[in-house]
This record gives structure tokens, C-alpha cells and sequence, in this order.
DNA sequence: AAGTATTGTAACATATATATTGCACCATTC
DNA sequence: GAATGGTGCAATATATATGTTACAATACTT
């Protein structure tokens, strides 16, 4: 689940402890969802939209991969 | 947690039943989700853009209310 | 190179998203 | 008015997102 949260956070000059106390969350939670390895809620991707002044397709959008089969 | 699905949904003529098939969840989910009970995973509202062609910030961007206090 | 800040990651605990089943409530239609 | 399709909503079970704590690894100064 790639998306540009690191980007994001480092563009407004934040560390992932900084960026997770702004939400109220751990910097465990920041640090594995940048590496992809988490599946957000969707509250949660509002709330770093909101630290990080982006819109949720700016930084959560993938587009759909074909040949699910 | 607001949101358009349902909106989004019928506009793809689809019955909920059908949308939790296509994205391979249960309808009980769909109903909690659209009647905002529900906080959906990213993942989830990514596979629901796709089946009712729409971005997320279309059906699931809610701005930011004031006053966190 | 040592020291500090930032980040990665593991183990276990807790909260909550989702599944499963089943039933009630409305429409519509026969 | 019985039958059917769509939806709301419980109760309980399971999967997984997130918390907590702690330590290792890397980057940044000095």
C-alpha cells in the first residue's frame, strides 16, 4: 500500500514523532504505514491530510492494478 | 464519519449487496459504512473508488471541523 | 569517532474493522 | 395479502490496526 506520506510530512518539516503526536498516534503507527506496511483508517488518513495540508488522493491515491486474477 | 458511497453506489445502479460482491466484503459492512458507522481501511475505500469509478476525495474527503477543544 | 536525533523493527496487548448469521422493516408486485 | 428484493440492525467471532515498550540501525552534528 505505497503513498506519499513521507513526502508529505518531510514538505511541511516534520518528524514521524512529531507528525504522530499532531494526530495523537505513535510514531510506530507513522513509520509503518510510510513504509506501506500498514492499511490505514480512513480517519487517520483525514488526520495526516489535515497536519500535512494535502487531500487524500495527493498522498493515499493508487490507481487500480489490472489482472486481479 | 460521513460520506457519499451511497450517493456514489446508486449512481452505478448497484445494490449493496452487489457492491460488497464486486469488492469482496459483506453488505453488512457496505450498510455500516455508508450510514457512517463505520471507519473504513484505506484499502477498502480505495476498492470502493474503483467500483463506483469516483476518487477519494470525491466520497470520503470530510473537512477538517474546528475547534478540536 | 563520539553523541544525538531520527527512523526501523520486534513482541506482546488492546481496540476496532470486518465476517457470519439471522431476523425485522418497508417497498413493490403478483 | 403473500412473495420478493432491498435495507437496518442485533449478537457473537475473527482478523487486523494501533498502542506500548524497548532496542537496533542509520543519519547528522560537533
Amino acid at each position: 500500500m505505497e503513498n506519499k506520506v513521507r513526502i508529505a510530512r518531510i514538505q511541511v518539516n516534520l518528524t514521524q514523532q512529531q507528525l504522530a503526536e499532531k494526530i495523537g498516534v505513535t510514531r510506530q503507527t507513522i513509520s509503518l504505514i510510510e513504509k506501506g506496511k500498514y492499511n490505514p483508517t480512513l480517519k487517520l488518513c483525514l488526520d495526516i491530510c489535515y497536519t500535512v495540508n494535502k487531500r487524500l488522493d495527493e498522498i493515499f491515491w493508487v490507481e487500480k492494478e489490472r489482472d486481479e486474477k
